[in-house]
DNA sequence: GCATATAGTTCAATAATCCCGAACTATAGA
DNA sequence: TCTATAGTTCGGGATTATTGAACTATATGC
């Protein structure tokens, strides 16, 4: 089993970031992450934060390219596989982008 | 000759946004176009907009993509195509996101 | 008007990505 | 150990992207 890769996000480029977000189903696990981070959850595993109904293979692979992008950080616990945002990295790294991001999936 | 398609903002989803953007090739052209903007410009014309050395099948690709996502706006002088940001537009629809967008674009 | 130049677009074929079923791995509990 | 749960990995079919070549549209000179 892998252990999973979270790139330092000074090394991950805008476009990266940007592509990782212009999914509609990555968006809305991204929103579901940060709902969690609002309601000061524990993170969210896989089969929570993604929509209901896409094969396993799908969500495992938006998983990996939003872990790719830097955007989440994954852990494991027992069988599961629990996600967080990683927030104030990305904050620090594209000021104001994720604010703007999200706002904008909130409204639509 | 075609009559280029500019979508009604409030039909562009903000993925198609976030993907036109999620492009090093494409980001550029939208920094230069906001360059002209802020210099108060007439527009770019394609080869203006676009990095050098690229296939002109490609830029015009491209452009294409971003046009399609609403970001710009083309009209045709003489054999140019002249580009403008529609920046307005954007600002209203998904308010923060280009800022933050070009901000992040100007900070690499 | 006709030839030439400039600026893009469109077409078509190859290259790169994405999606998802099936098989596999890892952990927990009975 | 057997079964269930939760994901990952692999492979190949479907979708997208890239780009050379041919084409269209406009402008300028002869």
């Amino acid at each position: 089993m892998t252990r999973f890769i979270h790139p330092n996000l000074s090394d991950v480029p805008l476009a990266s970031v940007l592509h990782a977000l212009s999914d509609p189903v990555r968006l809305k696990i991204v929103r579901a992450l940060d709902q969690d981070r609002i309601a000061e959850g524990e993170g969210l595993a896989c089969n929570c934060a993604a929509p209901e109904g896409l094969p396993r293979a799908t969500v495992s692979n938006h998983f990996t390219v939003l872990r790719g992008a830097g955007l989440i950080e994954a852990r494991k616990e027992g069988t599961k596989v629990i996600h967080r945002l990683r927030r104030p990295e990305l904050d620090k790294r594209f000021p104001g982008l994720l604010d703007a991001v999200l706002n904008a999936a909130a409204a639509t």
